[in-house]
RNA sequence: UGGGGCAUCGUCUAACGGCAGGACGGCGGACUCUGGAUCCGUUGGUCGUGGUUCGAAUCCACGUGCCCCAGCCA
């Protein structure tokens, strides 16, 4: 059973969302056995962000119903494709964690059963060779507003149409000369239908095929037809395709059962909304411009959103993962807070990464009461309490030790909880310190402080003295020089992209900062691949380029969360005030002359002003309405015809007719069934045919008695204790609840006004 | 402006026509030898106007706003 294949939602890598609804149903109703994706990245540049979410829903949704998800690269350009994107892509997603086993496919290795494809569209005469212009097709195309026309050369025979084709594919003319098209729409109001280009003449060279092609497909006939030829079944892609949707099912429609394609399965396009990132950008022509203008040091700096750039930077895959689980799908594109990617790599690094000790802007602090010359070991847990995991390490400490500089106030501000002259303070797993004196240089900055330590206060609290925080430290004889590289966001703005001039205006100047400074001696002796916490500090590790030598290079990775920072950021509010409403003004004054004809006449036959306005302007509606009135009053109509069978009516598409529909309501005046019935009938009639009369006395014939009614109300009452107790202490809106559920209950087969007036009677509302 | 798509807390996302819920963020508190983590609390939303309905985020209409389409790119 294909229905077996749905995972319970406890179980699912990607959250419940509209496109495994779509799946879902696919599935019980058998029309897929399994379910087949694909990843279809164009090798053109790196993997970025974008790409982790698009193939989380791609390989993520294929791996939740045990189906699968092919890799395929979609080259179907020559101009813009390498083998090095190749490899890229590869080497991304299988750090993402996505296997496609054997599948991996390349749009190129179908070029010879496309070309036979869209030969067999040209011998049904549903293909042929255009031999104008790039800008007579584009000028003949029209515009949105403006239907194109036909080229001159749409009417060529078969004959003529292979014979040219084959040809182009000869190489026998130049680029340009000719393409060949699709035979569907020049004045269809989508765009896309107007006889898409299939195949365009290309004399360059393939990073795969070489030259041994001459004409190569355009994406909407590659694609669909990649797609079918793999097996997918859901192909699944971003908001901009959905008017390609239309070429794809013509091509999907028009080839089934045809070289080589089977009936079944065909391919379905659904469409997701694209999410972008605030402070990022990732459209390859923008990041190119930050690795030429030396923004950034290449494709993988840390700061870029590519994938190369996350893991570089640290960033593990169970990050990106999460995040996108979290970011979660629907049809909206959106933009995603930034605080959401960085909750998540935190989260990932939180339970994993051993805590440290480093120090990036160094502070001597000299403890006047320590032996000159001495060193004692303390040891230090690698993880607190909360994270549970065994581990320490031994930290020396001395005489001289270095601080961090921003823990030092010569002046400390309200709340102040670090180093200070005359404060007491605890230095992390080590004793606690007196600061007595901040020695400054002649421009008034400190460049030293010295104080005491209390010997006393290894392990507990010296008894008297207020301790207030505790400081991250390193021992200045044993420490280990290192260099420290500070990124943050690439761009100063949430919206880069967004307003006037470039996005390079909002560059961030500071988006790295490199220190050096001191790390505890044991992080030497460490693998080089671990991700620590630098106590208060955030997650580093050290760089896998140029860090993993002798002098340790390390890469932040997200700094921890910052409660405290004084002049806290404020995120600006966002959501543009709305416009004003414009006044309503009176529609009805605005309808043409015979439309007010219709309106008044419909008002002084008793139909409601909101119902009258709509007929009035509907032509649809207005004949569907007098057809009713052969049968019963147009008053009585009216609601339904507008509310209920308007959208089919309009659309062309009614199923019910005037005669079915009046009967119906006449039987519902006598108050044989009630108006929910009556509106499920017509609903159901609509939906899959059937005379709503009928369908509503079956209905109707399940209906509960009153006494049935009452049983099954108490019953649910009983059931919520809580939520009654609520009711009746006035939390009205649980009327709702409790009508919902005994409908739920009764499965429809009670009466919800009669159960609302029970209700009611029942709490004295 | 033709066609298409979309609109729910600041952000992301749920809710067979029946309690507008969750997460991130913010704020407050507890705890803490990390101003971290954790826990608790709190804040805050159905784009607007009408209509249908016992009951509307959900259905209907009209508005408004944003996105996509006029590549021989994908």
């Amino acid at each position: 059973m294909p229905a077996s294949r749905i995972p319970p939602d406890s179980e699912r890598l990607v959250p419940p969302n509209f496109i495994t609804e779509i799946i879902d149903a696919d599935l019980r109703s058998g029309k897929y056995d399994e379910i087949v994706t694909r990843f279809p990245p164009e090798p053109n540049g790196f993997p970025h962000i974008g790409h982790a979410i698009a193939s989380f829903i791609d390989c993520g949704i294929a791996r939740d119903y045990r189906g699968r998800c092919h890799l395929r690269m979609d080259d179907t350009n020559p101009l813009t494709e390498e083998m090095r994107y190749v490899e890229a892509i590869k080497r991304d997603m299988e750090w993402l964690g996505w296997g496609w086993g054997e599948h991996f496919y390349f749009a190129s290795d179908y070029y010879g059963r496309l070309y036979e494809m869209a030969e067999q569209l040209i011998k049904e005469g549903k293909a042929y060779v255009d031999s104008l212009s790039e800008e007579e097709i584009r000028e003949y195309r029209g515009t949105v507003e403006k239907p194109g026309r036909p080229s001159p050369y749409r009417e060529r025979s078969v004959e003529e149409n292979l014979d040219l084709f084959r040809h182009m594919a000869a190489g026998e003319f130049e680029e340009g000369a000719h393409v060949l098209r699709a035979k569907i729409d020049m004045s269809a109001a989508n765009m896309k239908l107007r006889d898409p280009i299939l195949y365009r003449i290309l004399k360059a060279e393939h990073y795969r095929t070489g030259d041994r092609w001459k004409v190569y497909p355009m994406y909407d006939f590659a694609h669909p037809l990649s797609d079918y030829i793999e097996g997918i079944t859901h192909s699944l892609c971003s908001s901009e395709f959905i008017d390609n949707r239309a070429v794809y099912d013509w091509l999907v429609e028009n080839l089934a059962g045809k070289c080589g394609l089977p009936e079944w399965p065909r391919p379905k396009q659904i469409e997701f909304g694209r999410r972008s990132l605030e402070y990022t950008v990732v459209s390859k022509r923008k990041l190119i411009q930050l690795v030429e203008r030396g923004l950034v040091e290449g494709w993988s700096d840390p700061r870029m959103p590519t994938l190369a750039g996350l893991r570089r930077r640290g960033v593990r895959p169970q990050a990106l993962i999460a995040f996108a689980r979290k970011v979660g799908i629907s049809r909206t594109d959106r933009t995603v807070d930034i605080a959401l990617l960085e909750w998540a790599i935190r989260d990932d690094l939180n339970p994993i990464a051993p805590r440290v000790m480093a120090v990036t802007e160094p502070l001597k602090l000299v403890l006047t009461n320590y032996p000159e010359g001495e060193l004692e070991e303390l040891e230090a847990p690698y993880f607190p309490p909360d994270v549970g995991k065994p581990g320490s390490r031994k930290v020396p400490f001395g005489r001289e030790l270095w601080v961090e500089s921003a823990d030092f106030a010569l002046k400390p501000p309200k709340g102040w909880k670090r180093l200070v002259v005359g404060g007491h303070t605890r230095l992390r797993h080590a004793y606690v310190v007196r600061i007595d004196e901040a020695v400054t240089n002649d421009a008034g900055e400190v460049v030293e402080l010295r104080g005491v330590y209390l010997p006393e206060s290894l392990g507990k609290n010296p008894e008297g003295v207020k301790v207030k925080g505790a400081v991250h430290w390193v021992a200045a004889g044993p420490a280990l020089a290192a260099e420290f590289r500070l990124y943050d966001r690439l761009f100063k703005v949430p919206l880069p992209d967004a307003g006037e001039g470039s996005f390079l205006d909002h560059y961030n100047t500071d988006s790295l900062k490199v220190l050096q400074g001191y790390v505890e001696p044991s992080v030497a002796t460490g693998d080089p691949e671990t991700r620590y916490q630098f106590e208060r500090l955030g997650y580093f590790w050290r760089d896998p380029e140029l860090g993993r030598g002798e002098r340790p290079v390390f890469n932040r990775i997200i700094t921890l969360k910052d409660t405290w920072k004084k002049p806290k950021e404020q995120k600006p509010a966002a959501k543009p005030a709305r416009k004003a409403e414009p006044k309503r003004e009176d529609k009805v004054a605005a309808l043409e002359p015979e439309q007010r004809l219709v309106f008044d006449r419909c008002r002084h036959l008793g139909v409601g002003e909101a119902e009258a306005l709509q007929i009035a302007r509907s032509e649809k509606l207005r004949v569907y309405l007098e057809d009713c009135s052969g049968y019963g009053p147009p008053s009585l109509a009216a609601p339904w015809v507008v509310h209920v069978l308007g959208k089919a009516i309009r659309a062309g598409e009614v199923r019910v007719t005037p005669a079915d529909l009046m009967e119906l309501l006449a039987q519902l005046e006598k108050g044989v069934f009630d108006r929910r019935t009556a509106k499920q009938a017509l609903e159901q009639a609509q939906e899959s045919g059937g005379t709503p009369l009928e369908l509503a006395r079956e209905l109707a014939a399940g209906q509960m008695t009153a006494d049935e009614l009452q049983k099954l109300i108490d019953e649910v009452l009983a059931e919520n204790p809580d939520k009654v107790a609520a009711l009746k202490g006035g939390k009205t809106g649980l009327l709702g609840f409790f009508v919902g559920q005994v409908m739920r209950r009764s499965q429809g087969r009670a009466n919800p006004e009669q159960v609302q007036s029970v209700l009611r009677e029942q709490f004295n509302l």
